[in-house]
DNA sequence: TTGTCTCTTGAACACGTGTTCACGGATCAG
DNA sequence: CTGATCCGTGAACACGTGTTCAAGAGACAA
């Protein structure tokens, strides 16, 4: 360290003031000077930002919230943090609104109440929008952002909203591929792991696997659980087992799920996949790629969320009274050491 | 959905003028009602507070921050959110924050550039503090928070740093607790798997197994690797298996990486653990206790990180000059299937 | 030279809040 | 009844910025 201890010197931050006056404008001239397409001579810019560096000068974003009666503030309420990829979409979503000039205020909640309490705390902040990945709000919120104009993202779920733009991957869509590739390896059984607990992106993916089999006449089995995670992966291989079904091809809604299921199948069970059965999961989780698991899934678009989650903030940003949209984006499958090479 | 669609008026939200006219009082009235501790009488308090919520009032928290100098904003810079301990600790961090009054700001980075950069930005929303879990910053972003009175603390770092507090678990106590785990249990070679790249948390968990290994004339081995990372676990197992050790006991400095050893270990090389080795990792991510793992490792306290973060933050903030402070939580072994029991 | 037009400038206001300070009413002791 | 003390109140200011508007400077054509 270096031997000579810089004084903490308290000094007031540098205002557009300080900044007028080393330059010897007016105030006025300081904030045209940091407004792209200002009206400003050239030579004025120039002196503004000379004296702005020099006194480290940077504009007082609450102060120019206040006045613009809008913070570049965005709120993001996400749950379910300990899921690997919904931390992989935080992280996609937060590098994209940082690149655009936004700055994300996180709220981590549990269930709808909270949902519904932190997109209420959020509206105090001007917030130049909200994108909620959780358990979709009540409609009276979607009210209250419409009344305050705040633009209203919600990501992976289908029920249409009032005022509020979505985005989602193709669920239905990664469900019904799922069934045709079990069809095509030749699975006899064709098996839906679906949760009780209702949420959207995670029933319609089950759904689409059902309508696929239904429509094509597959014998169908459905093994129920309380919810897409780990543990309920691991009963429902239980389950499974217990129902002693040869050939099948197992749709687990979640990778998480699938993960719990295979690791359970093989550890537990001793089952030889993909001999014995087939598993396939969804989003492309890292660990689905770790050598035990070798999971066969479907990649979710976390980057291309990201993008069309700012594109429609932006748009409707800039015409509140735009009809709603619902973006569904593509997901491909990624074939790996649970079904069989074709 | 209701028949009748709701008009989306957009009314400009009630501001303390408007409850203060509504309640028959002065505007100062208002902003005492909401201000804790201050002098006003039990009817005036009442009047303003049934103003406010027939006008569903909410104090605007630009201008509060703008007035106060201080708005409730706290930097959260993060890096490695595919790390699921990260993402468990940000959890923790963001949840306790909002209890506590505070809205995270999340940024998230990648190497220390873009950390300075965004405490940089920080600095311009007048917050009340930054947190940074992410690559140490420079010394000069710790002069420039002290300037503005901005608390700043560093999770994982055990640098010193001017002006600056600190918290971390265990680190060098979770590697020799390691070490002796496998000496009690009568391992003759002792490995450390060991990074290349310099993060201070992990590079401590290894000082700390190496020492103990040493001061207790063990058997040595270190297996250098890239990044403490699920691949470089892998690379570790090749090299390991590469010198046929038997009996050894293999610390890796991060579960991610213990997962990626102990995955390639029996999927590829059919190992028989903990028969043939023994194996501990670090952080206890929901990972380790899946099934094809079952990791013995130290758990983190992402709880008590979280609560002393806030503390040292809040104290900082009372009193700027008080000297830097370096907390170090204990770490706990959890003890699972890749030691032997006993 | 004069009139018109374009471009830049600075004074003033608005944004919504917290806080200071002087004032007035009420309470209480003498 | 009088003077002192205490407490609640409201007017005014400060926080730092973006923007409006009238005015001024300069360029150019007639």
């Amino acid at each position: 360290m270096s031997p000579r201890e810089q004084p903490p010197q308290r000094k007031h931050a540098a205002t557009s003031f300080d900044v007028a006056r080393r330059a010897g404008v007016s105030r006025a001239v300081v904030s045209r000077a940091f407004t792209p397409g200002s009206s400003i001579s050239p030579e004025s810019r120039k002196k503004v930002l000379q004296a702005a560096s020099e006194l480290d000068y940077r504009v007082n974003q609450m102060a120019r919230a206040l006045n613009r009666k809008r913070s570049d503030l965005v709120g993001l309420v996400v749950s379910d943090m300990a899921n690997p990829y919904r931390a992989a979409q935080i992280d996609a979503l937060a590098k994209r609104l940082v690149a655009d000039g936004y700055r994300p205020v996180l709220f981590c909640v549990d269930g709808i109440a909270e949902t519904e309490q932190s997109i209420s705390l959020l509206l105090n902040y001007s917030v130049s929008g909200v994108v909620v990945t959780s358990g979709l709000p009540p409609e009276a919120i979607c009210y209250k952002c419409a009344e305050r104009n705040v633009p209203l993202v919600i990501i992976d779920r289908g029920h249409h909203y009032p005022h509020a733009d979505q985005v989602t991957s193709d669920n239905a869509g990664g469900g019904r591929e799922a069934a045709a590739k079990f069809m095509r390896q030749g699975n006899r059984h064709l098996v839906a792991v679906e949760p009780d607990l209702v949420v959207f992106s995670v029933s319609a993916r089950v759904e689409g696997f059902k309508r696929a089999a239904k429509s094509n006449r597959c014998e169908l089995t459905v093994i129920r659980v309380s919810d897409p995670s780990y543990a309920s992966g691991q009963k429902a291989a239980d389950s499974f087992v217990s129902r002693s079904m040869r050939n099948a091809g197992v749709f687990c809604p979640t990778d998480l799920c699938a993960l719990g299921f295979l690791d359970a199948m093989r550890t537990k069970h001793g089952a030889d996949i993909p001999q014995d059965l087939s598993v396939i999961g969804y989003d492309d989780i890292p660990q689905s790629s770790w050598e035990f698991a070798n999971l066969t899934t479907f990649r979710q678009p976390v980057g291309e969320v990201a993008a069309t989650t700012l594109e429609l903030l932006e748009s409707r940003f800039a015409d509140p009274e735009m009809e709603e949209r619902q973006v569904v984006l593509p997901v491909r499958m990624i074939e790996r050491g649970t079904t069989l090479q074709q």
